[in-house]
DNA sequence: TGCAAATTTAGGGAATTACCTAAATGCCTA
DNA sequence: TAGGCATTTAGGTAATTCCCTAAATTTGCA
């Protein structure tokens, strides 16, 4: 884990608003907008744009740097991208700082 | 705790080395430096400023940055001011990132 | 094939951050 | 109270980040 990119990809509202939404995606986006496996694929870029009240373009790349930092996870289906937490990742990241920083 | 305040007090190398310098002083910085209350005050501002290779006054306002998110705290003793980790808020903030975030 | 929808890439202006030097302030001691 | 040392404040340039629109790409489907 590279911490100052993890903690970089953070240091933005937006994407720290994004990484909460997605801890819970039925609390927080319309359900109809959901894809039957949104709990294992995650939410697609357009809906988490809609939410944030951004641009698809913006919402996009900030979803990449997460990604790219691990925080998040893509997952290609069709014409869709869709994005989760790496709850992985974010439990390493607490320890991190728990025991390590 | 303002997360995201945190966060970015974080997310530069330099500050996020400092809080590793300063988990263990005699580990990072010359004895003859160090106070006698180098534990209890934490170490002054010019000396982690020759550490860190920049000048005192980027270093002065990093600290103050890390000071007012609470990430250190700050003890003024004659002309000196010491800094040293808030280690209860590191704690706070990885309990919020295992639970909350 | 060819259009439509979702996303990504490119490019750019505005805002913020990084980090410096010079000047000002605070505190000690002769 | 003057001079010296540590720190902070001011002010500025360069680099980075924010976040947009336009254009290009990818994929599904008639």
């Amino acid at each position: 884990m590279e911490l100052l990119e993890v903690i970089k990809s953070l240091s933005n509202e937006t994407r720290l608003n994004i990484l909460k939404w997605l801890k819970d995606p039925y609390a927080h986006f319309p359900k109809e907008e959901l894809s039957e496996e949104a709990l294992e694929l995650g939410v697609c870029v357009s809906d988490i744009a809609k939410k944030a009240g951004m641009s698809v373009p913006t919402v996009s790349d900030y979803l990449k740097t997460m990604a790219v930092a691990n925080i998040l996870i893509a997952t290609r289906r069709g014409q869709w991208t869709y994005y989760k937490r790496n709850e992985q990742l974010l439990q390493e990241l607490a320890m991190h700082i728990k025991n390590v920083l």
